[in-house]
RNA sequence: GGAGAGAUGGCCGAGCUGGUCGAAGGCGCUCCCCUGCUAAGGGAGUAUGGGGCUAAACACUCCAUCGAGGGUUCGAAUCCCUCUCUCUCCGCCA
């Protein structure tokens, strides 16, 4: 949600900067709206006003045991107009509620400007993608040769975009996971979480998946009106829901490693192969909740704990930096990092970092006593990938496949894999 | 799953035979005074969200909030209904 005073001061200049991520704010009926709020908000308090001034004045004179029928006439119809001007206040106030959800947040002025992927900009690349002396399999083929990654399985179990994994690949996802999570939380300063997997409409209003993107959510059937979280980012950004820090709590980090439930409704017929694009996949999040003024400088520094992952599994990849176009909806800068994939000869993204500001905050009502203030204030969050799992999986046997179809564990992992230094088809 | 109890400000805790209660009292915290150190004492202040006013802020003022939502009433922390959560006992269970 963007800063309601804002939107009010200046509606075209967030109009203008909203039109770079090609959102169309309609300022007129914006403001007709805005209008009608306050006349019917200044109203409403004038005649609550009025009720609470006559309720202690019947009050009074009941304790003086003076006449009350006077007192009590005059105050007829007027429940009645408070009343009706109560319930046409609520309905702009919601219609006002439910277009204010529906704003994405204002990009950065760091951001490139552009309408799609095609204008996002590349910051950095580290590694060099391998050159192989064969033609280099996907992963699905390397995992069909490893055995133990398993398509069809899934699929009779639960349906398309689903896998089994089994043996030493169940195990290097496991590895992977851990490795992740020591690395984050030895070296970069992060907290481990462990958080529902399910949660209610109000968490994911507050990080920005609902109202507007509930077709990609799997909802839980029954009336608790849950939902299988898309990412941990969902419940572990709502740990700082209706909270107020003190400057000292601050920056929170966190790490966490969930499952990720997606319906990527509408996404058939894209990347249908392999585990690239899953109904449920692992992942490790990271979160930060910090001071505004700190908040670029994590974003960096979130953006390097991500990247230092991959280097580790030395992973050739680069870091681009989404335009106006392509950002998220609640994002107001993000960087994706994209591995190499060899065999499609791209890359892709595995890790998506990026700082929302105040977007969040506000509608999580996640605050910090601002020092110079005194007074709670919005903060600012963050998160990204430290990494998709699933992703890494498929990355690490693509870059690292040799020319038998075995695959190299780079030397970070090896202790998480009892010290195998390669996985190979089975004798 | 069954039975019962409860949810009040940063914390504890009164109020719950409806009226001057946004809420006693205590603790904590902040500021001031006093005290030649530490201790003790005196005074003032100390919730959150929103509206109006303002270029903005301060100040001022109004509204809302006593778990959430609805109802009764001129008036609800107090009465009624629904929901959520917490606690105790029993059962079941990884």
């Amino acid at each position: 949600m963007l800063d309601p005073r804002l939107l009010r001061a200046d509606p075209h200049g967030c109009a203008e900067r909203l039109a770079t991520r090609g959102y169309r704010l309609d300022v007129e009926r914006l403001a007709a709206l805005e209008e009608r709020r306050k006349a019917l908000q200044t109203r409403t308090q004038e005649l609550q006003n009025e009720r609470n001034r006559n309720a202690k004045s019947i009050g009074r004179a009941k304790a003086e045991g003076r006449d009350l029928a006077p007192l009590l006439a005059q105050v007829e119809g007027l429940g009645a107009e408070l009343k009706a001007v109560e319930a046409e206040l609520g309905a702009v106030l919601a219609e006002l509620e439910a277009l204010q959800l529906t704003i994405p947040n204002l990009p950065h002025a760091s951001v490139p400007v552009g309408p799609d992927a095609g204008a996002n900009r590349e910051v950095r690349r580290w590694g060099e993608p391998p050159r192989f002396e064969f033609e280099a399999r996907d992963h699905v083929d390397l995992g069909a040769r490893l055995g133990g990654m398993d398509f069809e399985a899934a699929a009779r179990i639960s349906g398309a975009r689903f896998v089994v994994l089994r043996g030493v690949l169940a195990r290097l996802q496991r590895a992977l996971t851990q490795f992740m999570l020591d690395l984050h939380t030895r070296s970069h300063g992060y907290t481990e979480v462990y958080v529902p997997y399910l949660v209610n409409a109000t968490s994911l209003r507050g990080t920005g998946q609902l109202p507007k993107f509930e077709e990609d959510l799997f909802a839980v059937r029954g009336d608790a009106g849950l939902y299988l979280i898309p990412t941990a980012e969902v419940p572990v950004t709502n740990l700082a829901r209706e909270r107020i820090f003190e400057p000292g709590d601050l920056p929170l980090r966190y790490v966490c490693h969930t499952p990720c439930f997606r319906s990527e409704a509408g996404a058939y017929g894209k990347d249908t192969r392999g585990m690239i694009r899953q109904h449920q996949f692992e992942k490790v999040e990271l979160v930060q909740v910090v001071a505004p003024e700190e908040s670029y400088a994590a974003l960096e520094a979130l953006t390097d704990h991500a990247e230092a992952v991959l280097q580790a599994l030395e992973l050739p990849y680069r870091t681009v930096a989404l335009c106006t176009g392509d950002l998220g909806f609640a994002a107001a800068k993000t960087y994706d990092l994209e591995v190499w994939f060899p065999a499609q000869g791209t890359y892709r993204e595995i890790s998506s970092c990026s700082n929302f500001e105040a977007f969040q905050a506000r509608r999580l009502q996640a605050r910090w006593r601002n020092p110079a203030t005194g007074k709670p204030e919005p903060v600012h969050t963050l998160n990204g990938s430290g990494l998709a799992v699933g992703r890494t999986l498929a990355a690490l046997l693509e870059n690292h496949q040799q020319a038998d179809g075995a695959v190299r564990i780079p030397a970070a992992l090896r202790p998480y894999l009892g010290g195998l230094d390669r996985i190979g088809p089975p004798a």
